[in-house]
RNA sequence: GAGGGUGUAGCUCAGUUGGUUAGAGCGACAGUUUGUGGCACUGUAGGUCGUGGGUUCGAGACCCAUCAUUCUCCCCA
């Protein structure tokens, strides 16, 4: 057989894996700043975990685990009758009842759910782990791939959207990614959604404001038109829209046209709260109003955040915001949180693409030893061992080989040094050693080897 | 869910209006007389042209189907 990948899912090589590891540890070690403590949930979870939080292109997207055993006899017509469920489109504890993990941020407010006894409030955590989408793959887009979430749950207070900003700005800096940090409020949204024909309207307005950078003014506004608001409201949304200039002119603009509604006013002066903060703080936290922003799921209510790269085309990198219920759909109410997570494979793509990763991500092999006979090797052996306890990474060439052959493995693996230690190597107690990028080499005494190389 | 592109050696790709035995570069392996690499030179291996049908005297090329892959839209990280 022709062995191949499932569609949408990557093996990584050591450079790759080396990259994507530096990634995650700026990641990792920013987070670890800030006090967030890891926390690592299963690959699976029960279906009705998941189903009915991503709206229902989610639902959609959500890979099924089929249960084991439906050929058992006994249950044959169990599972043909749950079978023709499936095929009406509905899903059925009886053909399968666990799926793979579609984000991070659900299993979150399932452990929170489960464990909120024990756990200290405020309660910060992370997440570094797959996730799993049944979407065509397309370019920045895979069916398994990384997330990286922070979320806090257990306190209302806008310094954690301040943190979260921040540490959105700090790894991007770190990573040297020019980024546009882009901030809204869904109650902004929801406020807009009241003077536009009332709150049932929130989703089909945010749905449509949400294209306009792809379709256009006319578009939207025809959109618009289509999900039953008239001429009156879709010209206040068209106002809404062309709202411009720097924050705080966005901020009054937008306060003469929503006037005193109360939702409007409120997520106004959280967005004015988290973009002061920001702006006193130490280093560069820049975010800018869109008023267009509007994120795709349901669960946010508060501040929303989005990220995209400069300097290059490729969907959010990044995104998040506050959700004041999520544990509620477990049954566990009235613990607010909010959260923003990390797109670790589209960041990597970007790194690439702009030729981020500096030179010193490769680090793997420092030292080869010549095979160069019995004896010869079983000095190497023990030099290479104290080598290794000092933490120097080493081979010894696997077989006695010609020079040619033991050079250009060391070559090939970008090996920055070669210890040559033959006949009158063993006699003299002395090895050379010779840099390959430099083509010095140089004879020292055996003893001095490990104080030489570390 | 809707619509395009591409499938030829391990990799990147040539292959003329359909015409004999399908090519190149890179890579791999071996060697250029057995203790100093990168360069150069020589040689070797490696292809049922994605798969199955069809048209034709003749198909890598044309037609149909199918699978894989990639991109766009929807949605998303």
């Amino acid at each position: 057989m022709k062995p191949s990948l499932p569609q949408g899912t990557r093996d990584f090589s050591a450079e790759v894996v080396r990259k994507r590891n530096y990634i995650f540890e700026t990641i990792r070690n920013v987070f670890e700043l800030y006090g967030f403590q890891p926390l690592e949930t299963p690959a699976m979870e029960n279906l009705d975990t998941l189903m009915g939080k991503y709206g229902e292109e989610g639902d959609k997207l959500i890979f099924k685990i089929l249960n084991n055993g439906l050929e058992r006899p006994e249950k044959h017509a169990m599972a043909k009758a749950d079978f023709e469920k499936v095929l009406d489109g509905k899903n059925t504890k009886g053909i399968t009842e666990r799926a793979l993990r579609y984000d991070l941020t659900i299993p979150f407010a399932r452990f929170v759910a489960m464990n909120h006894g024990q756990l200290s409030m405020p309660f910060k955590r992370y997440q570094v782990q797959p996730v799993w989408r049944a979407d065509r793959p397309q370019k920045g887009r895979y069916r398994e791939f990384y997330q990286c979430d922070a979320d806090v749950v257990g306190s209302n207070s806008l310094l954690n959207e301040v943190e979260l900003a921040n540490i959105y700005a700090t790894v991007f800096k770190k990573l040297g990614i020019q980024v546009e940090i882009k901030i809204n409020s869904r109650k902004i949204l929801t406020a807009l959604a009241e003077v536009c024909g009332g709150p049932e309207q929130v989703i089909n307005i945010t749905v449509a404001i949400d294209k306009l950078d792809k379709i256009g003014m006319d578009k939207v506004k025809e959109e618009l038109a289509t999900r039953g608001l008239n001429i009156e409201q879709v010209s206040i949304i068209e106002k809404y829209l062309s709202i411009s200039g720097d924050n705080q002119e966005k901020l009054d603009q937008l306060s003469a046209l929503l006037g005193a509604n109360a939702q409007g006013n409120q997520g106004r002066e959280e967005l004015r709260y988290v973009l002061d903060y920001c702006q006193q703080s130490s280093f560069i936290c820049d975010l800018s109003i869109d008023f267009t922003l509007a994120r795709g799921l349901n669960y946010y209510t508060g501040i929303i955040f989005e990220v995209k790269a400069g300097n290059v085309q490729m969907g959010s990198i990044g995104g998040g915001g506050r959700y004041d219920d999520l544990t509620g759909l477990f049954g566990v109410p009235n613990i607010p949180g909010v959260g923003i997570s990390f797109g670790v494979d589209r960041i990597y793509d970007v790194m690439e693409e702009l030729r981020l990763f500096p030179g010193t991500v490769q680090s793997g092999t420092k030292v080869l030893f010549f095979n160069l006979g019995a004896e010869e090797s079983k000095r190497a052996y023990s030099l290479m061992q104290q080598l290794r306890e000092k933490g120097i990474a080493t081979e010894l060439f696997h077989d006695q080989a010609k020079f040619d052959k033991q050079f250009k493995y060391a070559e090939k693996k970008s090996i920055p040094y070669a210890v040559m230690l033959g006949g009158q190597e063993l006699l003299d107690n002395t090895c050379n050693v010779k840099n390959l990028q430099t083509g010095e080499q140089q004879t020292i005494a055996q003893q001095d080897l490990p104080g030489f190389l570390s």
